[in-house]
RNA sequence: GGAGAGGUGCUGGAGUGGUCGAACAGGGCUGCCUGCUAAGCAGUUACACGGCCAAAAGCUGUGUCGAGGGUUCGAAUCCCUCCCUCUCCGCCA
């Protein structure tokens, strides 16, 4: 959410910023219901203003035991009065809010303008994809031939774009989890937690799912539950309606849960495995920092995200979305996308974004200095560091070998046992 | 799920219709006092959003006592709905 102040003073700036983002918007209508709204909003505070001091008035005569029903009197009609003009101040309101609450954040100087995902600018890579001396196969393939992924059986239990881990296929996963918990703990210092996977609107509209993109979350029949879509809302809204001391900013958060995601709006895209599904699970990163200090912290970030595969030897390479491409409530997006030989493609596997301050209105999360002064809006920032379902995807297709079997990254096997293969069960009887 | 008790400022805790944004205490801050510290004395101390002002300072208005509605000239106080916390019972990984 923008300030209403600066959409007052900036209509055209943000007209023209808002075509960049591919947002046809025409605020003049914003304009007019504003004036009206601080004409009456005016007006009617006079009238309290008088209502007060004749309240005032009124509690003194009594308690002088004087006659106050002349003053009671007129008093009905004002507050007639007051009470319409305050129903017309809030449907304004109202309607002021919807804008405001629907309009996308605007874009940091530095972001390329474009119109899809082809225009997004690539800043740096790490590594060369990977090339075989034979046909690549994609995760599903190996996944299956290896006996460590099972999308039959996760669609008769529950449904299409929902898959099986067996054995090791399960086991990797956790072990991805951990290492990657343990990197960012013990390595780039942020602090564990682990959030309900279910938050309520208030959550969702702080971080900017709600009011805009409700069906692409799944709602619990009959309740104000949701499933989260990323740990993104459970960590940036635990400060939610709080004041943060400045001197513990900025505050990096790392949690491991499951997501689930409608995917309305995807059919047919993506569909091979386990790359876009309607569960799967996510280490996520959250910072509240100071506005001084966010775009520091937002290269931070995402170099928290990159040391990670770096440390598994995944190749990658690191975008700027340009403004067609960017989330709703994003300034800036950097987007790190691995090498995937299935598809013989860099795909995104961590978005690393600066909110600014959008996120820190919706939700008001404040900071202060030493508890004196006047309070700002924090600067919020999250990505993934990583996602556990798209990088194992990426281990298994990139460390494929030729017998079909994937080998395991130095850095994984403490935290699997010591395994350093995972072979075909055929090859294991073999052997 | 059933029964009961509660939700007030940084904290504890008064306040059941009228100078209540809120007694009192603690804490914080400022000053005085003081070898130092502690104690003592005096003062001060909520937040948000508007208006005036070039701006800051300052002045000023409105709102806020879990949230939202309602009654009333007037609500922390009365009524309704919801949320949350605590105690007991039941159930349960």
């Amino acid at each position: 959410m923008l300030e209403l102040a600066f959409v007052r003073d900036h209509l055209e700036l943000l007209e023209q910023k808002l075509a960049e983002r591919g947002w046809s918007l025409k605020l003049d209508h914003f304009r007019e219901v504003d004036q009206q709204r601080r004409k009456l909003l005016t007006e009617v505070e006079g009238l309290k203003n008088q209502r007060n001091q004749a309240s005032d008035q009124i509690g003194r005569l009594k308690k002088e035991g004087r006659d106050a029903g002349g003053i009671i009197q007129e008093m009905k009609s004002l507050s007639d009065r007051i009470q319409l003009l305050d129903q017309e101040v809030g449907q304004l309101d109202v309607q002021m809010r919807e804008v405001l609450v629907n309009l996308p954040n605007i874009p940091h100087e530095s972001v390329p303008i474009g119109k899809s995902e082809k225009d997004n600018l690539e800043i740096r890579r790490f590594g060369e994809p990977t090339r075989f001396g034979f046909d690549a196969k994609t995760h599903l393939e190996l996944g299956e031939s290896l006996g460590i992924l099972d999308m039959e059986r996760g669609a008769k239990i529950a449904g299409a774009r929902f898959g099986v881990y067996w054995d090791l296929g399960a086991k990797l996963e956790r072990a991805l989890a951990n290492f990657f918990l343990d990197v960012h703990v013990q390595e780039h210092g942020y602090r564990e937690v682990l959030p309900p996977a279910i938050v309520n609107s208030a959550s969702l509209f702080g971080t900017g799912q709600l009011p805009k993109f409700s069906e692409d979350l799944f709602k619990l029949e009959g309740t104000d539950y949701w499933l989260i879509p990323t740990a993104e809302v459970p960590l940036t809204n635990l400060y939610r309606d709080e004041t943060l001391d400045a001197a513990d900013l900025p505050i990096s958060l790392v949690a491991y849960t499951p997501c689930f995601r409608s995917e309305a709006g995807s059919y047919g895209k993506d569909m091979k495995g386990i790359f876009r599904n309607h569960q799967f699970q996510k280490v996520e990163l959250v910072k509240f920092a100071h506005p001084e200090h966010s775009w520091e912290e937002h290269e931070k970030l995402t170099h928290d995200a990159e040391a990670i595969l770096q440390k598994l030897g995944l190749p990658y390479r690191v975008v700027i979305q340009c403004t067609g491409d960017m989330g709703f409530g994003s300034a800036k997006t950097h987007d790190v996308e691995v090498w995937l030989p299935g598809q013989g493609q860099y795909r995104e596997i961590s978005s690393c974004t600066n909110y600014e301050a959008f996120q820190a209105r919706r939700a008001n999360i404040r900071f202060r200095s030493g508890g004196k002064g006047k309070s700002e809006f924090v600067h919020t920032l999250n990505g993934s560091g990583l996602p556990t379902g798209r990088t194992w995807i990426a281990i298994v297709e990139n460390y494929q070998q030729e017998d079909g079997s994937v080998l395991i990254p130095e850095v994984l096997r403490p935290y699997l046992g010591g395994v350093d293969r995972i072979a075909p069960p055929a090859a294991l009887k073999k052997g």
